[in-house]
DNA sequence: TACATTGATGTCAGCGAATGACATCGCCGC
DNA sequence: GCGGCGATGTCATTCGCTGACATCAATGTA
């Protein structure tokens, strides 16, 4: 729905459009602005126009807003592994879902930046983080079940997956300029194989 | 100290001894009996004799209870890779480190299940865990470092150690029978050489 | 047209986690 | 014996989160 229907709709429906999107976006400001636990779930309410009620309709916890959207990425890595050619080993598997995440990680980069520094900035965040990968992982693996890779193959294929995932992205963000992410989670996982091989 | 220890002293102190304790025994027979979220702070503080103010000044939080060991984990982890001889490489100084934890989990074997049952039965409880093995794995890629290791090799190692500390350790606990942790361990690094060489 | 239903939101009351400020009072060193 | 210290208690408060119930436009249906 485009910003023209929004306004059309303004007045002829009860509420403005978007509740879901209007608390998401004034959570982040507020935590942009002045930090996850210096904001509260009324200030974010209030600016989107809603009740502190209505903020815990869309989202389990005042932590939710910023990770909601894995469910969608976990789609993505779920199905990249499944519709690998047959013959693919699990861990060729894992990192081509990986690069497919790097490449949606570098197209909304700003937005990547800014969301990883708000939880960077807060260990409730980095917990909450944390539990979503722990969860990636978990959906790979099963994924590579269903490709028939049995354990402990299939969970340690994905557990090295996710490793690489999080030191790529994490450096990638630390750096300034931009280089290519899905290119620096390949070289990752061929660091990966080095060091294994140890 | 046992029961007669602390009748003993009863009375001849102002307080009884061993506060942090009894607020942790306290907790876990509670988060046993009813489950984590079922039970309240100041249940666990009353039946310690305490209040829930002092268990506040114990524990950081709820969740803290169970985890405050972490650090001297973390801290025999650390020892074991800067104390391994010069010229082993950053995998093998991980494995030693992640064997040495896995007998010691396999000591307190009955804590240990209780343990993981009352953290597997909720969220709250895991979104903790995770945190304390992602410390845990900076700690040992920072420990590696300092032997020389650079990055992303210290980090990749880390990570590595602690997904086969994670992976061993479920299997572990579910098995029913006694198995030997350490030499699970040993396993999993050689499936996980084999995986990644792919 | 009238009426029932539904769905998104609001209102209100309340619990429990967590924190700050200040009080209490044995113990220990001087 | 006195004064500070440290472990604990008391009190008040904020905030995250939940359940129960109310509101009211839109939509369907007789």
């Amino acid at each position: 729905m485009s910003v023209a229907a929004i306004k059309y709709d303004a007045g002829v429906s009860r509420w403005e459009p978007n509740a879901r999107g209007r608390l998401e976006q004034a959570a982040m400001d507020l935590y942009v602005e002045r930090g996850f636990e210096q904001t509260t779930v009324a200030e974010i309410a209030s600016r989107a126009g809603l009740t502190e009620r209505t903020f815990f309709r869309y989202f389990s916890d005042k932590r939710e807003v910023l990770f909601w959207g894995a469910a969608s990425l976990q789609e993505i890595l779920v199905n990249t592994i499944t519709d690998a050619p047959g013959g693919t080993s699990p861990i060729a598997a894992v990192a081509a879902a990986i690069e497919v995440a790097g490449t949606l990680f570098q197209e909304g980069r700003e937005r990547s930046r800014a969301r990883q520094a708000v939880i960077e900035a807060n260990p409730e965040l980095k917990e909450r983080e944390l539990i979503k990968l722990a969860a990636l992982a978990a959906a790979m693996a099963e994924a590579l079940r269903g490709r028939g890779v049995r354990d402990p193959v299939a969970s340690l294929a994905a557990e090295a997956g996710i490793a690489v995932l999080k030191i790529s992205f994490d450096e990638w963000v630390a750096i300034l300029g931009d280089d290519d992410l899905p290119q620096r989670m390949r070289a990752a996982f061929s660091e990966l194989r080095a060091v294994t091989a140890g």
